[in-house]
DNA sequence: TGCACATCTGCAGAACTCTTCATACGTCCA
DNA sequence: TGGACGTATGAAGAGTTCTGCAGATGTGCA
Protein backbone atom coordinates (compact mmCIF):
# COMPACT_ATOMS: atom_id res chain seq x y z
CA UNK A 1 0.00 0.00 0.00
CA UNK A 2 1.01 3.54 -1.05
CA UNK A 3 2.28 5.64 2.08
CA UNK A 4 0.79 9.23 2.47
CA UNK A 5 4.11 10.59 1.17
CA UNK A 6 4.12 8.73 -2.41
CA UNK A 7 -0.04 9.94 -2.69
CA UNK A 8 0.97 13.59 -2.02
CA UNK A 9 3.84 13.26 -4.30
CA UNK A 10 1.95 11.98 -7.00
CA UNK A 11 -0.76 14.41 -6.64
CA UNK A 12 1.68 17.51 -6.67
CA UNK A 13 4.04 16.37 -9.61
CA UNK A 14 1.34 14.43 -11.61
CA UNK A 15 -1.95 15.97 -11.73
CA UNK A 16 -2.58 14.10 -14.67
CA UNK A 17 -2.95 10.86 -12.70
CA UNK A 18 -4.73 11.75 -9.71
CA UNK A 19 -7.62 14.60 -10.08
CA UNK A 20 -7.54 17.30 -7.52
CA UNK A 21 -10.31 19.62 -6.95
CA UNK A 22 -8.51 21.30 -4.16
CA UNK A 23 -4.94 20.72 -4.15
CA UNK A 24 -4.19 22.72 -1.38
CA UNK A 25 -6.50 21.26 1.19
CA UNK A 26 -5.32 17.93 0.19
CA UNK A 27 -1.94 18.94 0.84
CA UNK A 28 -2.61 19.99 4.06
CA UNK A 29 -4.93 16.85 5.33
CA UNK A 30 -1.89 14.66 3.94
CA UNK A 31 0.88 16.71 5.81
CA UNK A 32 -1.02 15.99 9.01
CA UNK A 33 -2.33 12.41 8.21
CA UNK A 34 -0.92 9.81 10.62
CA UNK A 35 1.12 7.39 9.30
CA UNK A 36 -0.04 4.51 7.38
CA UNK A 37 1.35 2.44 10.35
CA UNK A 38 -0.47 4.49 12.89
CA UNK A 39 -3.57 4.56 10.98
CA UNK A 40 -3.73 0.85 10.91
CA UNK A 41 -2.87 0.20 14.48
CA UNK A 42 -5.65 2.53 15.86
CA UNK A 43 -8.20 1.07 13.17
CA UNK A 44 -6.87 -2.31 14.41
CA UNK A 45 -7.96 -1.34 18.21
CA UNK A 46 -11.28 0.06 16.68
CA UNK A 47 -11.59 -3.11 15.17
CA UNK A 48 -11.70 -4.93 18.24
CA UNK A 49 -14.45 -2.97 19.90
CA UNK A 50 -16.17 -3.66 16.46
CA UNK A 51 -17.44 -6.79 17.43
CA UNK A 52 -20.57 -7.01 19.68
CA UNK A 53 -19.15 -9.89 21.73
CA UNK A 54 -15.78 -8.49 22.18
CA UNK A 55 -17.60 -5.13 23.27
CA UNK A 56 -19.69 -7.38 25.48
CA UNK A 57 -16.60 -8.99 27.21
CA UNK A 58 -15.12 -6.03 27.75
CA UNK A 59 -17.76 -4.13 29.13
CA UNK A 60 -18.11 -6.81 31.63
CA UNK A 61 -14.74 -5.67 32.56
CA UNK A 62 -14.73 -2.35 33.27
CA UNK A 63 -15.19 -3.01 36.57
CA UNK A 64 -12.96 -5.51 37.94
CA UNK A 65 -11.26 -9.06 36.87
CA UNK A 66 -13.69 -12.18 35.76
CA UNK A 67 -12.94 -15.82 34.91
CA UNK A 68 -13.70 -17.14 31.51
CA UNK A 69 -16.89 -19.45 32.81
CA UNK A 70 -18.13 -15.91 34.10
CA UNK A 71 -17.15 -14.21 31.13
CA UNK A 72 -18.72 -16.66 29.27
CA UNK A 73 -22.52 -16.37 30.83
CA UNK A 74 -22.41 -12.90 31.42
CA UNK A 75 -21.94 -12.37 27.58
CA UNK A 76 -23.94 -15.52 26.56
CA UNK A 77 -21.10 -16.84 24.47
CA UNK A 78 -19.62 -20.64 24.56
CA UNK A 79 -16.34 -20.79 26.37
CA UNK A 80 -14.69 -21.73 23.40
CA UNK A 81 -15.74 -18.60 21.76
CA UNK A 82 -15.17 -16.58 24.84
CA UNK A 83 -11.59 -17.97 24.61
CA UNK A 84 -10.83 -17.27 21.00
CA UNK A 85 -11.77 -13.92 21.71
CA UNK A 86 -10.26 -13.24 24.72
CA UNK A 87 -7.16 -14.64 23.15
CA UNK A 88 -7.45 -11.91 20.43
CA UNK A 89 -7.72 -9.42 23.01
CA UNK A 90 -4.85 -10.27 24.68
CA UNK A 91 -2.42 -10.54 21.86
CA UNK A 92 -3.41 -6.69 21.21
CA UNK A 93 -2.36 -6.35 25.39
CA UNK A 94 -6.18 -5.30 25.20
CA UNK A 95 -6.77 -6.98 28.68
CA UNK A 96 -4.45 -9.30 30.89
CA UNK A 97 -4.61 -12.75 32.55
CA UNK A 98 -4.31 -13.14 36.05
CA UNK A 99 -4.03 -17.55 36.36
CA UNK A 100 -5.32 -18.75 40.02
CA UNK A 101 -5.12 -22.86 39.64
CA UNK A 102 -6.73 -23.85 36.83
CA UNK A 103 -9.15 -20.50 36.61
CA UNK A 104 -7.84 -17.44 33.80
CA UNK A 105 -8.93 -14.45 35.60
CA UNK A 106 -9.23 -11.89 32.70
CA UNK A 107 -8.76 -7.79 33.37
CA UNK A 108 -8.74 -5.21 31.00
CA UNK A 109 -5.31 -3.57 31.28
CA UNK A 110 -5.45 -0.52 28.78
CA UNK A 111 -6.25 2.57 29.83
CA UNK A 112 -7.32 4.13 26.20
CA UNK A 113 -9.71 0.93 25.48
CA UNK A 114 -11.23 0.97 29.06
CA UNK A 115 -11.58 4.98 28.24
CA UNK A 116 -13.57 4.22 24.58
CA UNK A 117 -15.60 1.53 26.16
CA UNK A 118 -16.62 3.84 29.73
CA UNK A 119 -17.71 6.37 27.14
CA UNK A 120 -19.35 4.25 24.61
CA UNK A 121 -21.71 2.71 27.38
CA UNK A 122 -22.24 6.22 28.77
CA UNK A 123 -23.18 7.78 25.02
CA UNK A 124 -25.51 5.00 24.47
CA UNK A 125 -27.75 5.39 27.21
CA UNK A 126 -27.21 9.58 27.11
CA UNK A 127 -28.52 9.00 23.09
CA UNK A 128 -31.50 6.74 24.96
CA UNK A 129 -31.95 9.34 27.31
CA UNK A 130 -32.93 12.22 24.63
CA UNK A 131 -34.45 9.17 22.09
CA UNK A 132 -36.58 7.49 24.45
CA UNK A 133 -38.24 6.00 21.30
CA UNK A 134 -35.12 4.36 20.15
CA UNK A 135 -35.21 2.08 23.24
CA UNK A 136 -35.86 -1.34 23.18
CA UNK A 137 -38.11 -3.55 25.07
CA UNK A 138 -35.95 -6.29 26.44
CA UNK A 139 -33.62 -3.57 27.43
CA UNK A 140 -33.04 -4.29 31.46
CA UNK A 141 -30.46 -2.54 32.69
CA UNK A 142 -29.12 0.79 34.56
CA UNK A 143 -29.95 4.38 33.44
CA UNK A 144 -26.71 5.70 34.73
CA UNK A 145 -23.14 5.19 33.05
CA UNK A 146 -20.61 3.58 34.16
CA UNK A 147 -18.80 6.80 34.20
CA UNK A 148 -21.38 8.12 36.67
CA UNK A 149 -20.30 5.80 39.53
CA UNK A 150 -17.41 4.74 39.75
CA UNK A 151 -16.28 2.26 42.03
CA UNK A 152 -13.27 0.67 42.85
CA UNK A 153 -11.83 -2.13 41.02
CA UNK A 154 -11.97 -5.68 42.91
CA UNK A 155 -8.38 -6.78 41.82
CA UNK B 1 -28.66 -14.36 20.10
CA UNK B 2 -29.63 -14.64 24.02
CA UNK B 3 -30.85 -11.10 25.43
CA UNK B 4 -28.60 -10.21 28.57
CA UNK B 5 -31.79 -10.87 30.80
CA UNK B 6 -32.16 -14.34 29.40
CA UNK B 7 -28.36 -15.07 29.90
CA UNK B 8 -29.18 -13.80 33.99
CA UNK B 9 -32.46 -15.65 34.28
CA UNK B 10 -30.71 -18.99 32.98
CA UNK B 11 -27.56 -18.55 35.48
CA UNK B 12 -29.95 -17.77 38.48
CA UNK B 13 -32.70 -20.48 37.92
CA UNK B 14 -30.56 -23.10 36.89
CA UNK B 15 -26.93 -23.50 38.05
CA UNK B 16 -26.45 -26.92 36.38
CA UNK B 17 -26.29 -25.26 32.62
CA UNK B 18 -24.07 -22.60 33.30
CA UNK B 19 -20.85 -22.83 35.37
CA UNK B 20 -20.90 -19.06 37.68
CA UNK B 21 -17.58 -18.85 39.76
CA UNK B 22 -18.89 -15.58 41.00
CA UNK B 23 -22.60 -15.72 40.57
CA UNK B 24 -23.46 -11.91 42.48
CA UNK B 25 -20.54 -10.28 40.39
CA UNK B 26 -22.01 -11.76 37.26
CA UNK B 27 -25.81 -10.57 38.10
CA UNK B 28 -24.45 -7.28 38.92
CA UNK B 29 -22.53 -7.10 35.75
CA UNK B 30 -25.78 -8.39 33.73
CA UNK B 31 -27.67 -5.47 35.72
CA UNK B 32 -25.94 -2.99 33.91
CA UNK B 33 -25.04 -4.56 30.70
CA UNK B 34 -26.57 -2.50 27.99
CA UNK B 35 -29.39 -4.21 25.63
CA UNK B 36 -28.24 -6.08 23.38
CA UNK B 37 -29.26 -3.22 20.72
CA UNK B 38 -27.58 -1.15 22.45
CA UNK B 39 -23.94 -2.95 22.51
CA UNK B 40 -24.70 -4.25 18.34
CA UNK B 41 -25.26 -0.24 17.69
CA UNK B 42 -22.08 0.91 19.59
CA UNK B 43 -20.23 -1.70 18.43
CA UNK B 44 -21.17 -0.98 14.80
CA UNK B 45 -19.96 2.22 14.85
CA UNK B 46 -16.38 1.27 16.47
CA UNK B 47 -16.96 -1.21 13.11
CA UNK B 48 -16.30 1.67 10.88
CA UNK B 49 -14.11 3.07 12.28
CA UNK B 50 -11.94 -0.37 12.46
CA UNK B 51 -11.23 0.00 8.65
CA UNK B 52 -7.84 1.72 7.69
CA UNK B 53 -9.25 3.18 4.82
CA UNK B 54 -12.84 4.51 6.41
CA UNK B 55 -10.22 6.03 8.98
CA UNK B 56 -8.65 7.84 6.89
CA UNK B 57 -10.95 8.86 5.17
CA UNK B 58 -12.35 10.25 8.43
CA UNK B 59 -9.22 11.77 9.56
CA UNK B 60 -9.09 13.93 6.09
CA UNK B 61 -12.51 14.99 7.12
CA UNK B 62 -11.82 16.37 10.65
CA UNK B 63 -11.06 19.94 9.46
CA UNK B 64 -14.08 20.21 6.64
CA UNK B 65 -15.71 18.63 3.28
CA UNK B 66 -13.79 17.27 0.83
CA UNK B 67 -15.06 16.12 -2.58
CA UNK B 68 -14.87 12.41 -3.16
CA UNK B 69 -11.89 12.54 -6.14
CA UNK B 70 -9.80 14.16 -3.36
CA UNK B 71 -10.41 11.84 -0.44
CA UNK B 72 -9.74 9.25 -3.00
CA UNK B 73 -6.23 11.10 -3.30
CA UNK B 74 -6.14 11.77 0.57
CA UNK B 75 -6.55 7.83 1.25
CA UNK B 76 -4.94 6.58 -1.70
CA UNK B 77 -7.97 4.62 -2.49
CA UNK B 78 -9.64 4.15 -6.10
CA UNK B 79 -13.07 6.60 -6.36
CA UNK B 80 -14.83 3.50 -6.73
CA UNK B 81 -13.71 2.02 -3.23
CA UNK B 82 -14.26 5.35 -1.96
CA UNK B 83 -17.61 5.87 -3.06
CA UNK B 84 -18.77 2.46 -1.44
CA UNK B 85 -17.01 3.65 1.87
CA UNK B 86 -18.50 6.74 1.93
CA UNK B 87 -21.83 5.29 1.04
CA UNK B 88 -21.37 2.67 4.09
CA UNK B 89 -20.80 5.55 6.42
CA UNK B 90 -23.37 7.72 5.13
CA UNK B 91 -26.18 5.01 6.16
CA UNK B 92 -24.55 5.19 9.71
CA UNK B 93 -25.20 8.89 9.18
CA UNK B 94 -21.50 9.43 9.87
CA UNK B 95 -21.05 11.87 7.20
CA UNK B 96 -23.61 13.55 4.99
CA UNK B 97 -23.35 14.74 1.55
CA UNK B 98 -23.47 18.54 -0.51
CA UNK B 99 -23.90 18.35 -3.58
CA UNK B 100 -22.75 21.03 -6.12
CA UNK B 101 -23.45 20.55 -9.70
CA UNK B 102 -21.79 17.14 -10.72
CA UNK B 103 -19.17 17.12 -7.40
CA UNK B 104 -20.07 15.20 -3.92
CA UNK B 105 -18.74 17.27 -0.86
CA UNK B 106 -18.83 15.55 2.16
CA UNK B 107 -17.97 16.42 5.64
CA UNK B 108 -17.60 14.04 8.87
CA UNK B 109 -21.49 15.02 10.58
CA UNK B 110 -21.39 12.90 13.79
CA UNK B 111 -20.17 14.66 17.22
CA UNK B 112 -19.31 11.21 18.76
CA UNK B 113 -17.26 9.69 15.86
CA UNK B 114 -15.59 13.25 15.63
CA UNK B 115 -14.92 13.00 18.88
CA UNK B 116 -13.38 9.32 19.04
CA UNK B 117 -10.95 9.85 15.35
CA UNK B 118 -10.01 13.42 17.05
CA UNK B 119 -8.80 11.64 20.34
CA UNK B 120 -7.25 8.45 18.22
CA UNK B 121 -5.19 10.59 16.38
CA UNK B 122 -4.12 12.62 19.42
CA UNK B 123 -3.68 9.41 21.66
CA UNK B 124 -1.66 7.63 18.47
CA UNK B 125 0.41 11.01 18.42
CA UNK B 126 0.80 11.13 22.19
CA UNK B 127 2.24 7.35 22.59
CA UNK B 128 4.54 7.87 19.81
CA UNK B 129 6.03 10.91 21.65
CA UNK B 130 6.12 8.58 25.10
CA UNK B 131 7.52 5.89 23.04
CA UNK B 132 9.95 7.30 19.83
CA UNK B 133 11.18 3.83 18.96
CA UNK B 134 7.32 2.66 18.20
CA UNK B 135 7.91 5.11 14.96
CA UNK B 136 7.89 4.06 11.31
CA UNK B 137 10.66 5.74 9.55
CA UNK B 138 7.93 6.45 6.12
CA UNK B 139 6.39 8.85 9.41
CA UNK B 140 5.56 12.40 7.79
CA UNK B 141 3.10 14.20 9.33
CA UNK B 142 2.52 16.60 12.63
CA UNK B 143 3.81 16.20 15.74
CA UNK B 144 0.49 18.03 17.07
CA UNK B 145 -3.11 16.58 17.51
CA UNK B 146 -5.88 17.85 15.76
CA UNK B 147 -7.36 18.26 19.10
CA UNK B 148 -4.60 20.84 20.13
CA UNK B 149 -4.81 23.27 17.29
CA UNK B 150 -8.78 23.70 16.32
CA UNK B 151 -8.95 25.66 13.36
CA UNK B 152 -12.57 26.55 12.42
CA UNK B 153 -14.38 24.41 9.12
CA UNK B 154 -14.34 25.49 5.82
CA UNK B 155 -17.77 24.80 5.52
C1' DT C 1 -1.74 -42.23 39.75
C1' DG C 2 -6.10 -41.40 37.65
C1' DC C 3 -9.89 -38.65 36.81
C1' DA C 4 -12.47 -34.28 36.74
C1' DC C 5 -12.14 -29.71 35.66
C1' DA C 6 -11.04 -24.96 33.51
C1' DT C 7 -9.02 -23.27 29.82
C1' DC C 8 -6.60 -23.20 25.40
C1' DT C 9 -5.83 -24.12 20.55
C1' DG C 10 -5.81 -26.02 15.60
C1' DC C 11 -8.87 -26.74 12.17
C1' DA C 12 -12.60 -26.36 8.89
C1' DG C 13 -16.84 -24.50 7.43
C1' DA C 14 -19.94 -20.55 7.43
C1' DA C 15 -20.51 -15.81 7.23
C1' DC C 16 -19.04 -11.49 6.38
C1' DT C 17 -16.11 -7.62 4.19
C1' DC C 18 -13.69 -5.22 0.85
C1' DT C 19 -12.08 -4.28 -3.67
C1' DT C 20 -12.42 -4.17 -8.58
C1' DC C 21 -14.83 -4.16 -12.85
C1' DA C 22 -18.42 -2.73 -15.55
C1' DT C 23 -21.95 0.13 -16.05
C1' DA C 24 -25.50 3.62 -14.85
C1' DC C 25 -26.82 8.19 -13.49
C1' DG C 26 -26.96 13.14 -13.43
C1' DT C 27 -24.44 17.46 -14.66
C1' DC C 28 -21.82 20.56 -17.49
C1' DC C 29 -20.29 22.54 -21.70
C1' DA C 30 -19.18 22.93 -26.60
C1' DT D 1 -27.77 17.34 -28.27
C1' DG D 2 -23.64 14.66 -27.59
C1' DG D 3 -19.80 13.67 -25.15
C1' DA D 4 -16.83 14.31 -21.12
C1' DC D 5 -16.91 14.25 -16.37
C1' DG D 6 -17.77 13.15 -11.29
C1' DT D 7 -20.02 10.08 -8.74
C1' DA D 8 -22.90 5.95 -7.55
C1' DT D 9 -24.05 1.18 -7.68
C1' DG D 10 -24.47 -3.99 -8.54
C1' DA D 11 -22.16 -8.17 -8.95
C1' DA D 12 -18.42 -11.21 -8.29
C1' DG D 13 -14.26 -12.89 -6.40
C1' DA D 14 -10.56 -12.80 -2.99
C1' DG D 15 -9.60 -12.38 1.46
C1' DT D 16 -10.64 -12.22 6.29
C1' DT D 17 -13.12 -13.34 10.58
C1' DC D 18 -15.79 -15.94 13.64
C1' DT D 19 -17.67 -20.08 15.64
C1' DG D 20 -18.04 -24.82 17.05
C1' DC D 21 -15.80 -29.13 17.37
C1' DA D 22 -12.32 -32.08 18.90
C1' DG D 23 -8.57 -32.73 21.28
C1' DA D 24 -4.51 -30.86 24.12
C1' DT D 25 -2.65 -28.75 28.24
C1' DG D 26 -2.13 -28.02 32.92
C1' DT D 27 -4.15 -28.08 37.68
C1' DG D 28 -6.50 -30.08 41.79
C1' DC D 29 -8.02 -33.76 44.41
C1' DA D 30 -9.06 -38.46 45.97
Amino acid sequence: MKSSADVQATAVIDDCTVRLVDPERVAAVNARMPSEQDVVDTSDVFGLLGDPRRLKLLVALLDGELCVCDLAAVTGMSESATSHALRLLRAHRVVSVRRDGRMAYYRLDDAHVRMLVDRAVAHTEHTDAIHPERSHPERSHSERSHAERRHPERN
